[in-house]
DNA sequence: CAGTGGTCTAGACCACTTA
DNA sequence: AAGTGGTCTAGACCACTGA
């Protein structure tokens, strides 16, 4: 599959397979809802069988990297709406259900990073940060305060495009318009009391128990790209987790 | 693979061949630990290609129903207390390094079940139910209260063992002692108010904001097998989830 | 209709474990 | 040395899609 490799790769070959098309996804050579090569196109670059590109493509498609259409092709995926709020939005009501969760902009400027900004981020002191703070709704009722912090480097106009609305979404406009594509994040969740500004936003008292949710996401290398913090009202709602 | 099958199957062979091997395991035909027949075996008693076997054993080891190692065989997966807690306890310290709680028995008797339990375990009217009460710590300081409630039905003696002590993890004694293998959990994560017998367990005031986690733990069969509600205090420890 | 991924097969060879 | 799972190949046929 490689001629004169420089180091010799003594893993299965449908390993190196597997990230040498995943590099290229990265890399931007096949861009979100972009069609791969066939199967056998693949396997004939490569100098494989069509089953070892198979095998790879599949892992591939386990990890949500791609995504494989019966008759179409193989595509790389992309975010959208739908597929971000199932992926990273947790919160359901009493019957379990997932709720959509309106946006609404309470502030959003370019500040220096903080302490806990610059070591979520990895960012080098005195780095730029977008802030954005929102307040988000369940049926009409306050249920969500959240900070979104990102760097400024990856989102150079992100708070310019503010005027015209951020959309209820961010993940797929990270994707679309600045090429950033989330592919993980790791949450940790603890209970605190309301600030008085907490209190404020969500019409409890101050001292009232909120989830509090902090989340940094990662890009496709695995690179830090938006530390989140969310307090939750949980008398309505609650944050659901499976474990398989 | 079936000579005269009741109703014919036209779904694919290896996802009957899986399901078909699902089955033995839940029925208890290979118990726990024990190795299956080899890829070839399996092939030739079920009329169908060594690679189709393979390829419903691979489905299964990646549901971790089944674990493959090379040049031993396939074995049925059997929890012990490192894979209890690796996949069911999620509490991580500022570090993110996983904490093992020591527990404490606070009391254990059998009751009639509460509407909450019922609904829960899905459970008849008036059927009875053996509670749980534990106090568990983190480093010798208390961290979490936690009630657990089975059916009496599925663990008879569960209450007498108590005498003996419980152990620190309950899922592997659920199944080498029960029979009862606890296959997936859902938990559903709150913001609550210490109460007053809270605030006492923990070491804080009532009305301390508690992380508390709802777990409904379900067997191979999907059906419920415990019920348990947990309450944390999340200064020193959070709960880890990773969206991937 | 041609092209795609999905299934199934048969066989070769490798890597690892146990005896 | 024998037996296991792991990799890789080649080829057949099926199911689905879109022109």
């Amino acid at each position: 599959m490689d001629p004169m490799p420089q180091v010799p790769d003594y893993r299965p070959l449908y390993q190196q397979v597997r990230d040498l098309l995943r590099r290229r996804i990265v890399d931007g050579t096949w861009r979100p809802d972009e069609v791969l090569p066939s199967e056998g196109r693949l396997a004939a670059e490569l100098g494989v069988s069509q089953g070892t590109v198979r095998k790879a493509l599949d892992e591939m498609a386990a990890q949500k990297l791609v995504v494989r259409r019966q008759g179409r092709g193989t595509f790389v995926a992309a975010h959208s709406p739908d597929t971000t709020l199932f992926h990273f939005f947790h919160m359901v009501d009493r019957a379990g259900e997932r709720q959509v969760p309106e946006s609404e902009l309470l502030d959003c400027r370019r500040g220096i990073a903080g302490p806990a900004e610059t070591e979520a981020l990895q960012l080098m002191p005195g780095a730029m940060v977008l802030r954005i703070d929102r307040r988000r709704m369940i049926g009409g009722a306050p249920a969500i305060v959240e900070r979104i912090a990102v760097p400024q480097a990856l989102f150079p106009d992100l708070d310019v495009l503010e005027e015209d609305g951020l959309p209820n979404t961010l993940y797929d406009l990270y994707q679309k318009r600045y090429g950033v594509t989330v592919g993980r994040a790791t949450e940790r969740l603890r209970a605190v009391a309301a600030t008085a500004e907490d209190a404020d936003h969500l019409g409890v008292e101050p001292g009232a128990p909120l989830l509090e949710i902090e989340r940094i996401a990662r890009d496709l290398d695995d690179g830090p790209v938006e530390w989140r913090l969310s307090r939750c009202l949980t008398d309505r709602l609650a944050y659901l987790s499976e474990l398989t």
